[in-house]
DNA sequence: AGCACGCCGACT
DNA sequence: GTCGGCGTGCTC
């Protein structure tokens, strides 16, 4: 048993060069207490100053040529990372063209010293065998969730919860990945009533370290679990995984904002395809990904049936209409709750010069002014108060506001229904729930608060607005906000969405998901765009761009570099967009990540000069356009 | 990242 | 003759 002499260590480093495994020697008096997935502490490199890293592999005689270096520092004997999910972080870390160190941050929290010793100490304390244990359901499916709330919440959130909690009966795990905090919150509230409190892992990530590593190591625990979290839910080393489920994939919350920049879906394919558990897309609308996934069958759509929501779509140029005021009006009357959904917040989107009529912009950066809630004038792009404003074309010193926001929506509807109770909710202040009863909430699109029972009437504003806005997924995020929306309306109630013509109108109407997302993939194949074919961007400074870029092989078509405009980019950042087949990913993703390498050990000498920091190239393997 | 090795210009 | 400049390459 003891007769592994040599450890196989990933070091914890953000250095490419470094991303591999390194054979030390272990010290005598650590081999009875060592195991995979061990964080030990190594001496590494020239100075042989002391690196984090994890025991990956322990082998009998390492094919190493030189003198190991011995291994003298077991931080802890507890497997923190079990050999799949190293398996998994390293296909992440491939995929996505960066390092695993930056994966391991996602999957392992930090260690906790006082919990650490507190979860060693319980009773009956046991660590699994170094493997999970294995199921093979493969099955691999997408359900439309019936949209609606009823007096026990949201019906997805009930859905989701029996599904997991017959799993668990079965002795499986199911990991529950959910894009938004509330919805997380209405979820573990759920499962909490259904379950043991030792069933239920808090996976969310505004969790406090400690608390974080205790619901870390629960997952290590033999004892079967339900996992419920965000995007590093994923990583949970919870035993005998049954089933991932992932709600609502198309909200962008899943994206990973930093590196290694995956997203959720592709996360979930990939461990779904390593431990053959179960896999499963729950959603009210179709996200453009999950459509190509079904037409391409990798996906089987499970939906059952369900009556669909009321729903009337009026094509008014008028931004509330007659048949909102009555929708209005009836959910007030029933003493029912009312929700208005407003594009953007504030008292207007935008403000122009009162004498000549043009767009006001911002004194300090020429960016484009909109009115707060506070009523004061602000920059769209610096953020500055702009209180002074004085027209650069003609002169004029007064403001006309363009469209309404939230604000001045809400006082509207303030002085059309007197004595009535409105509440607002947008991005920064933000409800999650409200007891039922007789009110009009105006909300920003996924700032919609729950209302105890379901809202009585939903109704959807500025839906063009929302279409027009300049952004690919301008379309698909607007089908899954309204989806949302209408979701939080109870049996009987009544939605109207204003303004919204033609084709998706229609078929929103009678709630045809399908053919909406069938329509949208395939406007996005005709012009070759992502989730078509994948799209990947480089940006960085424009030398090291070109060098990386020249290095690429010829049948690889590359889009630009171009000049970064966007805030916040640095003043020498260029950008240049990839296309690229999915099976042209895993070849393109290594390349991009030794030519980056390359080109940025040429270039050392030329930062030193000119005394900049240097910044890598950063590589995105999917980017949103 | 650090750090050592190594191969060319100014110096006591 | 050698001291040190930093470009190059390695880290079990």
């Amino acid at each position: 048993m003891a007769d592994f002499g040599v450890a196989r260590v990933a070091i914890d480093s953000p250095l490419p060069q470094l991303d591999r495994l390194f054979d030390y020697q272990i010290a005598d008096e650590l081999r009875s207490k060592i195991t995979i997935g061990s964080r030990v502490r190594v001496p590494f490199g020239r100075g042989a100053s002391i690196s984090d890293g994890f025991v990956v592999e322990l082998i009998k005689k390492s094919d190493f040529e030189g003198k190991l270096t011995e291994l003298s520092e077991l931080v802890s004997p507890v497997s923190v990372l079990k050999p799949e999910i190293y398996q998994l972080c390293r296909t992440v870390a491939d995929r996505q063209a960066v390092t695993i160190a930056d994966v391991f941050k996602l999957a392992i929290p930090n260690r906790s010293v006082a919990v650490e010793k507190k979860w060693m100490a319980r009773e009956g304390w046991q660590q699994l065998p170094s493997s999970l244990q294995k199921v093979r359901t493969e099955s691999r499916t997408f359900a439309f969730i019936e949209p609606r709330t009823n007096d026990l919440g949201p019906i997805w959130a009930q859905q989701l919860v029996e599904r997991a909690k017959t799993r668990l009966s079965d002795g499986y795990s199911t990991i529950i990945v959910v894009p938004d905090y509330r919805d997380q919150a209405a979820l573990l509230e759920k499962l909490r009533y259904a379950l043991r409190p030792d069933q239920v892992i808090d996976y969310t990530s505004q969790q406090t370290n400690s608390l974080r590593y205790a619901s870390f190591l629960r997952c290590l625990d033999v004892e079967p679990a339900i996992v419920v979290g965000s995007r590093a839910a994923l990583y949970a080393p919870v035993s005998n995984l049954g089933e991932i489920i992932i709600w609502d994939d198309g909200d962008t919350n899943l994206q990973e904002p930093t590196s290694p920049y995956s997203n959720s879906r592709d996360v979930a394919l990939i461990r779904q395809s390593q431990s053959g558990c179960g896999l499963f897309f729950a959603s009210h609308s179709r996200s453009c990904e999950t459509q190509r996934l079904v037409e391409i069958g990798y996906l089987k759509d499970v939906s059952l049936p369900f009556a669909i929501p009321k729903l009337a779509i009026s094509e008014t140029t008028a931004r509330v209409d007659s048949l909102a005021w009555q929708a209005i009006r009836r959910g007030l009357e029933a003493d029912g709750a009312v929700l208005i959904q407003v594009a953007s917040r504030g008292q207007s989107v935008s403000a122009y010069c009162a004498g000549c009529g043009d767009r006001a912009k911002c004194s300090a950066c020429a960016g484009p002014l909109w009115v707060d809630s506070q009523n004061q004038p602000r920059c769209r792009w610096c953020n500055a108060h702009n209180l002074g404003f004085t027209c650069g074309a003609c002169g004029n010193r007064s403001l006309k506001q363009g469209r309404a926001g939230a604000t001045r929506t809400s006082a509207e509807f303030g002085k059309a229904f007197p004595g009535t109770k409105i509440i607002e909710s947008n991005g920064e202040n933000r409800l999650e729930v409200l007891p039922g009863g007789k009110k009009i909430v105006v909300a920003t699109p996924g700032a919609e608060p729950r209302v105890e029972g379901g809202y009585s009437a939903v109704i959807l504003l500025d839906c063009n607005e929302m279409l027009s806005r300049d952004n690919l997924r301008a379309s698909e995020d607007a089908i899954r906000t309204w989806s949302n929306a209408i979701a939080l309306m109870k049996t009987g109630g009544i939605a109207v969405a204003v303004g919204l013509q033609g084709f998706l109108g229609q078929k929103l109407a009678l709630w045809s998901q399908a053919e909406i997302a069938a329509h949208e993939y395939a406007s996005r194949a005709e012009l070759r765009f992502p989730p078509f074919i994948r799209m990947a961007s480089l940006s960085g400074e424009r030398e090291l761009l070109s060098k990386v870029l020249e290095a690429l092989p010829d049948e690889i078509e590359i889009l630009g570099p171009m000049p970064v405009t966007a805030k916040g980019a640095a003043l020498d950042d260029w950008r240049a967009l990839i296309r690229y087949e999915y099976s042209q990913g895993a070849a393109l993703a290594a390349t991009l990540k030794t030519q980056v390498l390359l080109a940025t050990a040429g270039s050392k000498r030329l930062s030193a000069k000119s005394g900049r920091a240097q910044r890598p190239i950063q590589i995105k393997m999917d980017t949103v356009i």
